[in-house]
DNA sequence: AACTCCATGTGATTTTATAACGTTACGCGT
DNA sequence: ACGCGTAACGTTATAAAATCACATGGAGTT
């Protein structure tokens, strides 16, 4: 990931994973709009839980719960297992973070704010995840659903593969 | 793919879930599918292997890496976690089963011999997981990987809701 | 101040998964 | 049939992921 850029040409539409972008900044409004929607519906924004948001958002990367932990023990936070995973589930309950199921493992919202069903591509070589948005109810799935009479409340969608740098490099 | 397999839109709307079925016979038909694969690929169809094929057949439902232990042990076979992981592992492996990310649990094939990309959708209640056709290359996460020149070489696609027959209770 | 609620911190435990290693069984060429 | 190489099996041990249970403490309310 590269680190000179300071244009964002367009927000937070597309696929926000294998491209560089500026870090430092998505990073502060990440943390303001969550410090602002915590405002509104009258959640606890507390140091750990911000903390814990913006080690995600640095890493902007998927990151397993116990090297979370590392990071807030370093920050000065407890050192137990519950500590992160509570951080965590409320980062997720809200829609800050998604769990990457295949990888027992949590990453930062790319789309902060928006409700939204995410999909994920998760590269085998570099381990880099992009968020997209899957549409649940349209597709095959949907169609399965709704003619099994199964009602969708959460979908997990994750691609496994090659990202396009290393597929470049594997081609090679 | 299979020989019957034709290329209509919509190969998904036929949910193996739940519904009753002809038990014995699913079963018996699985394994002797499983027994012809694996003559015809060469794979070597032990023991502990058509066991634990067996078990999630019977089950019909996803069950955990240590109950599959159990199970085993019960029948014979060593006592030992990699006894089951690596048994799953195979069955796995050469698409005899699935594994349902959301549950680090194990399903039997409901398409055996298929060629095809799982999705499942599993009751949050009863637990019961169907499943059923993906088509990762179509739909909002294809369009997703194109435009990011993503390579889908497996995907992981799971719906968390009700299944018709609890949403009714939950009507009530 | 007393109360309640929720968040935090900790110790202990459960559940899930893999590493490492020796032994056995099979597949195959001779 | 014999020996060879590889894959499968079994076991011990350990790692990794997640949860339970309980005590403490702070923010907001009454």
């Amino acid at each position: 990931m590269t680190s000179g850029d300071t244009s964002h040409p367009s927000p937070a539409t597309e696929p926000v994973g294998f491209e560089t972008h500026d870090h430092a900044g998505c990073i502060a409004s990440a943390l303001a709009a969550a410090d602002a929607h915590c405002q509104r519906e009258g959640l606890r924004f507390t140091p750990v839980r911000r903390q814990a948001l913006e080690i995600l958002l640095q890493e902007h990367r998927a990151i397993g719960a116990y090297e979370m932990l590392d990071r807030l023990r370093d920050a000065g936070f407890g050192s137990q297992p519950p500590v992160a995973y509570r951080a965590l589930e409320f980062l997720v309950a809200h829609g800050f973070a998604h769990k990457i199921e295949r990888l027992n493992a949590f990453i930062a919202c790319a789309h902060p704010g928006a409700e939204h069903s995410p999909a994920f591509m998760i590269c085998r070589l570099c381990q880099s995840v992009a968020e997209a948005q899957s549409t649940p109810s349209r597709g095959a799935l949907g169609d399965a659903a709704r003619a099994a009479g199964f009602q969708i409340e959460r979908t997990v969608v994750e691609a496994e593969g090659l990202c396009p740098s290393c597929a470049e490099k594997a081609d090679a």
